[in-house]
DNA sequence: CAAGAAAATGGACAAACGTCCATTTTTACT
DNA sequence: AGTAAAAATGGACGTTTGTCCATTTTCTTG
């Protein structure tokens, strides 16, 4: 058992990230200080020190909870699509663009953090290992579809695809950044599913990719 | 003609904004105070008051500048491009993807100020039109690939194929931000005409997307 | 239950921030 | 050349920043 004594730590451990990532969501980065971050936890100015050394490495560490969230919440997903490559795809794509990942929070803090990642290398490596895990996902998945479809090419046409499919997610997240209240979840996966039938008809299908119950035209 | 006056006046005044924009690139918004930018602008403490009535001022005036100077340089390059809608979008992708217009300081730049748009609302003014004038442009043009293709839902595919495009260009520019070394302006280019070959093979063919001879059929 | 350790507090502190203005310097006009 | 206006200077100002630590509170252990 934990003891209330590191219960009690953690807990408030905890509770300075979600302050941070609040603020930064809600502020942004230039606006998330020392005194904002303990307000929002309620906690006394010196935790940060205590607990973290610093205003810097708690925010270094928010970022890495973060990222980490990201990535588990999509992985969970992943667990319960199918085995085929073209499902694992679609799985990805629609978990990617889901609310519980690509909303209005996720999306603040993950390009605040993203803006300042030149410069907080540390931020920039959480950002780049999701990506990189994210992309042996996909490329998996490419691979097997493009080795059943007799692509020409196949190692090329595989890594296209991953580098291609990776990029569209990229600025569907954009899209979302930038107009909230315009972005449309399945116009943006129809999208994407419009590319990758065009490139492998024989696994992707634009019907397929929209939900049945939906039809097209608006 | 301008008067000494006037002209040293102006003068000064892209001296702050380029100073603003150079320490945005190098350090980041969180480190691009006052004191930084007089010194890169070699000016006095006063002069950001005086020309633009305060530091946030000028830091919007800045981000203003950057997309009109992004969008200028996209425009010329587009000016030299042939009727075909074909080639027009080719260049427009290209252009895109060019050192001129895809570079550290530019991207830098750009990601730093979108990090911040959520509360810098002149900021996303700026960053929207810029993607609004561009798509506007690319939209044209798969309009008319679309109608020439004789695809069906002709609305859609158009609308589509421009989402697609917007998205894969916005996220090659996130590949650049994140890996500058490793990018490859020539495979960046190659997975998006991969895409567009796919979806309209009539107008774009791998191979054609290295620079062709067969364009402009018709 | 007492004693010791760990955790939490909140204020002191220097440094850095952006704003503003009294003063000096430069330019334009008579 | 002399004068008025405009531009530029740089320091003073009050805030706010992040760090740190002496003190108090809370929990654990013997």
């Amino acid at each position: 058992m934990p003891g209330k004594r590191e219960q009690n730590r953690e807990q408030n451990r905890q509770a300075l990230i979600g302050a941070v990532l609040d603020s930064v969501a809600e502020k942004g980065i230039s606006e998330t200080s020392v005194s904002e971050i303990i307000q929002r936890a309620g906690l006394s100015r010196g935790m940060i020190h205590l607990h973290f050394g610093g205003k810097d490495k708690l925010v270094q560490a928010a970022a890495h909870h973060s990222s980490e969230e990201y990535y588990d919440g999509l992985e969970a997903l992943l667990q319960t699509a199918g085995d085929s490559p073209q499902e694992r795809v679609e799985m990805i794509v629609r978990g990617d663009l889901s609310e519980r990942v690509l909303n209005r929070r996720n999306v603040s803090i993950w390009y605040a953090f993203r803006g300042e990642a030149r410069n907080r290398k540390a931020v920039a490596e959480y950002s780049d290992t999701r990506d990189g895990r994210l992309r042996g996902m996909i490329h998996n998945a490419f691979s097997r579809i493009v080795r059943e479809a007799g692509t020409p090419d196949a190692t090329g046409a595989a890594r296209d695809a991953t580098h291609g499919t990776l990029a569209l997610l990229e600025g569907m997240w954009t899209d979302f950044l930038l107009h909230p209240d315009q972005f449309d979840r399945e116009e943006a996966s129809r999208v994407i599913f419009r590319f990758l039938a065009a490139m492998f008809p024989t696994h992707f299908s634009l019907k397929g990719a929209i939900p049945p119950k939906q039809a097209r035209a608006r």
